[in-house]
Parts: C-alpha cells; sequence; structure tokens
DNA sequence: TTTAATTCGGATAATTTTATCCTATTTTAA
DNA sequence: TTAAAATAGGATAAAATTATCCGAATTAAA
C-alpha cells in the first residue's frame, strides 16, 4: 500500500515523536535501530522529512531529529505520506487512469469511492501523538 | 495502491469479459490496443491470469483469450488481484511488520482496519460480469 | 583548537518492477 | 501442405525503488 520508504518515514517519526515528548533528539542511529530499518536508506528519509517540514534536525554532536513538542499532536499521517509518497494512494485512479473522474470514471471508480475516502480521512485524521501514546503505553509496537 | 501489472490485469480481464458476452475471442493486440498498455507486458500478464484460471486462452488463428460465459459473473476482482499483487494488500501490515495483529499491532493496525476490510470486500464482491456492463453502457472507461 | 559525533548530499550499487524482443509452438484456412 | 495468425516462454533491457558508501559540513565538548 505505502512505498517502503513511506513505511521507514512514519514509523521514524513516531519515534522521533515519543522522544521529542521526553525533550531528547533522537540520531539516525537511534531511529534505525528502533525501527528496524536500513541507516543509510532512512537518512535520505528523514532528509526529506526535514526539507518538507515534517520533523527537523540539528547538526553535529549531540544533534539528532526532533519535532518541537507543541508541534506533535498537529503532525498528521498525510503530510508524511504525502511528503514521501504523494497523495496518488488516496486521490488517483485506482486503475492508473489519467482522467478519472465522476463525468468520466474507470470501471471501479464509484467501488473505490468509500474505499479511498476512508483512507485519506483516516490519513488526515490521525496524529502522531496518539500514535506515540500508543507506543509509549505498549499498545502498539514499531518493530517485529 | 495496485501494481502496473495489476491495473492492467483487471483492465484487460475486463475486456475480455465484455468481448466473451459476445461469443468472441479477443487477441493481445486488441486488448492491449483498448486498455492503452504496452503489448508484450500485457502478454505476461495474461498468461499469469491463464495460470490461475482467471482466464483462457487459445493458441493459433483464430485464438485469443477468453471467459466462459457462464463464468463471468463468478470472477471477482479479488481473483485478479490475487493472481498477480498477492494479498497483501488488503492482509499484510499496513507498516510493513513482520508480525502484526491483534496482540501485536503496528501503530496503525487498528486505524487501518476499517479501510482494509472495506477494500477486501469491495474486491471480493465486485465481478467482471457488472463491470463488463458498465463499459459496455459507456458508463465507465477502460482508457485515458 | 582539536576531536568526536552528527546530519547533508552526491555517487553508486542492488533489487524489483516494468517493458521489449525474439523464437518456438499451435491452430486454422487456403 | 503450406502460410498466416496467434499464444507461450525465455532472454534481455530500461526504469524505478531500495540500499550503501564516502566525503563535506556542522556542532559541542574536551
Amino acid at each position: 500500500m505505502f512505498s517502503k520508504a513511506c513505511e521507514y518515514g512514519i514509523k521514524a517519526s513516531i519515534f522521533i515523536a515519543l522522544s521529542s515528548y521526553k525533550g531528547v533528539r533522537v540520531s539516525l542511529k537511534a531511529i534505525a535501530k528502533e525501527i528496524n530499518s536500513p541507516e543509510a536508506f532512512t537518512a535520505k528519509i528523514l532528509q526529506d522529512l526535514v526539507r518538507h517540514g515534517v520533523i527537523s534536525s540539528t547538526k553535529g554532536a549531540y544533534g539528532g531529529f526532533e519535532i518541537e513538542k507543541a508541534l506533535i499532536s498537529s503532525v498528521k499521517l498525510s503530510h508524511i505520506v504525502n511528503a514521501i509518497d504523494g497523495d496518488a494512494i488516496y486521490s488517483g485512479c485506482g486503475l492508473g487512469l489519467h482522467t478519472c473522474n465522476e463525468e468520466h470514471p474507470c470501471p471501479v471508480h464509484h467501488k473505490f469511492k468509500s474505499v479511498r475516502e476512508e483512507l485519506r480521512s483516516m490519513l488526515e485524521n490521525t496524529n502522531l501523538e496518539e500514535l506515540a501514546l500508543n507506543i509509549k503505553s505498549g499498545a502498539s509496537f514499531l518493530k517485529i
């Protein structure tokens, strides 16, 4: 459903949020270890998220990645997915037609409508705070 | 959401169903033209669908692809998707965790639940007959 | 001021997906 | 029986995605 890059990006963001809560920046190394992802590839994805303003970074010793505490609850999954994969998943045509809309629908356009809509709404209404809290409480997991 | 191969596979199957209704087999060439797909690549996908028993083929002059009339309504989108992409879209973990279930959920497991479920149900309950009839009536389109 | 710990960014490699080409095989009609 | 029209299938190529490597730049502490 999502690209590997996007999966890593979401998991990394959650872990960064969790750590930012405690007021500590996390290094690439720590992130990759925690979410079980290849370090160098994860670095590229984090750079991308920084460029898109989803997370922020600090270079040098004691540097790392973080999300300003006050912003954690306003970062939605849709921001991350958009930054990495774009919005094709929930706004593109399910069968790849260039032009697909109500007037000129692909064969599954209407069938997909509610699925697409529910996905979009879910991504736009899920924020990093709730996801991080579930990790903290042990209700959900970032790896294995 | 789906791979290109799967998109082509679905569109091709709908066109084959449409033609089989009229009692005529369609050639690879006609299919690729109708759904606007690369011919040789489409051939591979059709071979795959034949192997999985979704469609049937006849070699030689006047040969081509078809779906037995009586079976058209029983071919579901899920059969096609499964044959080409597998069931990962609606049964795999949204974040790619190897183990992701109610007891050990990934951060978005519950959030994705209804989306995944709706997608699965839609694929399992949509058959080629209805999709073909909408093409026939001009209510939906296979290309552009 | 030097050193160590970091992120950044460019180059490259490996893998997967998408796409093409060519030959073999099958089938029908002339 | 031969020729033409098809699918089947193997080999290969192109493109996209995933992954790795290495040096540059930055920062803080010793």
